[in-house]
DNA sequence: TATGAATGAGCGTTCATTCAT
DNA sequence: TATGAATGAACGCTCATTCAT
């Protein structure tokens, strides 16, 4: 839970007169210190800072600290879905390969911030809606999926139940859980692979 | 994250002079507060006046807030698994059916408490020994527990995958996803019955 | 060690918006606390509202109660080392008088800080620090008023124990001590005056 | 300010129902830690843990924390007083020395317990009544034992403000100072012999 | 829009002291 | 006399947020 002095590196690059990038500045400093810190190791005065801006700045972009939250996981899941999507539209050998590695480097990179998602879901009605949203995006993207490649549409039970999987592999991988238990990662990763991309009813 | 008053409840009238009541008692609040609020939404002198003790107390009994929340983690546990035994060596039909039922039950009583635990987890070194070693533990008791039943003992991995996917169904369940994104919660829990105690290698 | 009310007499209606301004007022503020109940006997809290603010602004300004002391230490040395030149470079008949009384008025206006300072040195290694500092700052000016006067410049240990032996003295007088113990305080003044400023080598 | 474990030492050594061993090990154990921590970094749990008792015990014999400590002064200023009579009465070449080095190892030992006493004497009534009384005990021995050895008596001022001068010396040398100034440890030495046992009007 | 000093409720923790046993 | 759990006021410090500029 400790600070440390990593945010040095955007700090005092001046005040951007434009707001976009200042918007900008502000969520991407947001979500590398809620991924690093947790959300509540976080403090808005250390996120404006890190962004090359003062304290008060931040309250001129949001109204408090769970909008920016809830910023950063919107762009977090845009992302991740484009990826995935790119991954799933793909084709030749290797293709779920790619996919679970796709999808497992995403989980590496925002492993805190997830973990932070998490905790404030169970608490804060309004991330609890937003998440809600996300999911229910992401399983009805992944049904429109299926459905374009000419597949038999999974049912939602099937499609949450393995997206649900998926995440927690890919968690339990990221956190090095499974080598502290000893077991291998290709091991696992062979039975994210199975779980992916899967053609099934 | 607001605080209500409804620890009044706990609220003693006088000190408790055995200390093992006293250690007890806090645990149950606790685990009760810590379940509502969550870890980050609770302080210790409120833990301690809802077990009817003032704040000092409190650390009489533990050496900080982390201290407690990792005992009351422990005690979860414990719990848990003594009731999936007692499921998991039962015989009859329905079986699996009362094993899926138990371990949802856990979730849903455990539901914010266990959202805390995945968010420490990413952000505190001791938080997460305590939770690999109980992970550990778990991954062998079933597979010690497939053995004792003359079934072939799965690989460490396979167990650790649907150990992992139990969970995320019952979270995905008793947080209320399921009927939030428009699924039957009969359907999942058809899906979460396949997963659990299955003969499988 | 109790709280009196007394520095409701500083308390200001709003804030200063002025940062100097603030600072100083700690600063003041601490100074006349610490001097009154001692460093241990004080709080931060208590500092910021004697000076007209709300407990958050003190570390606004100061990142731990030991820097506000620190800083009343330096700025009381640097007080002292100017007054204490300006009476050296004076002449005229009188001028040991001037200059004793001039470094009683310090100790008697300091007591009890100075009191505090001793206690933190022996404890605190970076009071220690700045402590040791200030000494040798003394030492040296001691040294080169001498040489600036054209007599033969003392040995440090001289110049240090002289330095020592008026501290006590003043101590004492400020302290009271002098007469709780039946010495009659001219008396003492006159030792005192027989330490100070004398061209010795 | 931190707190180490070297107590552990006289701890477990199970409760002696002799009373007046238990306040000896209690004052003992006060003295040590008063004199590494200062009075306000000590504890009386901790004074009480120490000396192999749980913390009511301590209130059996003291009223307050306030009242070891003062106990602790006392025994100190016998045992110093005793060996600098012994010193004082004593004949034949180096003399001086000796008594320069006792006194200087009474410092040495007691130099944090010295600080705090006069942070405490600074700022509360019943350690400067205990303080005073001491030091007219002392100004009062000294004139006596100049009597003793036929001597012209020195007046009072005299007398303390050697003593004054010589405890400030003893505290610098003790302390450190005088290397940290870059003054020789022996030419101060040198300075405090000459303050001492001097034969003088 | 940006500033940044100020806010103030609140948190985790400490510890001298009490008291029922 | 000794115990040791309990007390509770207080402390140093934090941080999301405000607001005058």
């Amino acid at each position: 839970m400790k600070r440390d002095a990593t945010e040095a590196t955007a700090r005092r690059e001046r005040k951007a007169r434009d707001p976009q990038e200042s918007r900008r500045a502000l969520v991407e400093a947001a979500a590398q210190i809620f991924n690093t810190v947790g959300y509540f190791g976080t403090d808005t005065n250390r996120i404006a800072r890190a962004a090359g801006y003062t304290p008060g700045t931040f309250y001129t972009h949001f109204p408090d600290k769970r909008a920016i939250f809830l910023e950063v996981y919107q762009q977090w899941v845009d992302t991740e879905l484009n990826d995935v999507a790119a991954q799933i539209q793909s084709h030749g050998p290797g293709r779920r390969e790619r996919l679970a590695k796709t999808i497992l480097e995403h989980h590496r990179r925002w492993k805190t911030f997830r973990a932070s998602l998490r905790a404030l879901y169970a608490v804060d009605e309004h991330v609890r809606k937003a998440r809600l949203a996300q999911r229910l995006r992401q399983v009805e993207a992944l049904i429109r999926l299926a459905r374009e490649k000419g597949r038999e549409p999974p049912s939602k039970a099937r499609v949450y139940a393995d997206l649900l999987a998926v995440e927690m592999i890919c968690d339990a991988i990221a956190d090095g859980d499974i080598k502290a238990i000893g077991i291998r990662e290709t091991e696992m990763f062979q039975v994210l692979v199975e779980k992916v991309g899967r053609p099934r009813s």
